[in-house]
DNA sequence: TGCACGATGAAC
DNA sequence: TTCATCGTGCAC
């Protein structure tokens, strides 16, 4: 596999969602190889995009949305999950990719169905936000042989206070993938 | 310093 | 539809 170099994650937001999908998200962990094949994905596009944390300025939490691409902006949400973006764009720019739900491929226990679940089993917490993901022990790459996908594009979810921007497709998924949050 | 709520998940 | 559970952001 090849991992993926900064100029992946440096370009349109919606684009590197719909190629995150079938790339695998690998973590070394207390000398554990944990990998996961993505296939589901969100995308928020920026301080335009109400539903995007970063829509209401820069924050101790948000930060790492406003650093450059191919960091990782780990959040805790509801006082027990942590959820993973993978940051896009140029700095100051403020975009991400959320992580929705996994294939596990190695060492992965539990459920990966959602972004609550993927971070709980690929060991994902705040101590990794705004990790570089051109790291050794955190980072995405691309299959050696990619699997034919059909993308599928759906609203985001949770995210019905954001007005016009919840009712945008910008949820993608690969069509027909057991593992995905919500088919 | 207080408090309402969230890019969730599970139970009912 | 309700609840667990707590850090964050903003009001006061």
């Amino acid at each position: 596999m090849q991992k993926l170099p900064r100029s992946f994650y440096d370009r349109d937001t919606i684009v590197v969602a719909r190629e995150l999908l079938g790339k695998w998200l690998v973590h070394h962990c207390d000398g554990i190889e944990r990998i996961g094949r993505i296939v589901e994905t969100e995308a928020y596009l920026g301080p335009h995009d109400r539903a995007a944390h970063s829509a209401r300025g820069m924050t101790p939490r948000n930060q790492a949305m406003f650093g450059p691409p191919g960091h990782a902006y780990v959040y805790f949400i509801y006082g027990m999950y942590y959820c993973m973006n993978v940051v896009t764009e140029r700095a100051g720019h403020a975009s991400a990719v959320l992580l929705r739900a996994l294939q596990p491929l190695k060492n992965l226990e539990g459920r990966t169905q959602g972004p609550g679940l993927l971070c709980r089993a690929m060991r994902i917490d705040r101590r990794l936000n705004h990790h570089d993901l051109l790291s050794d022990d955190f980072y995405i790459a691309a299959p050696d042989h990619g699997e034919e996908m059909v993308i599928v594009k759906r609203p985001r979810v949770g995210v019905d206070y954001a007005g016009h921007w919840a009712k945008r497709h910008l949820r993608f998924y690969l069509k027909g993938n057991p593992f995905v949050s919500r088919p």
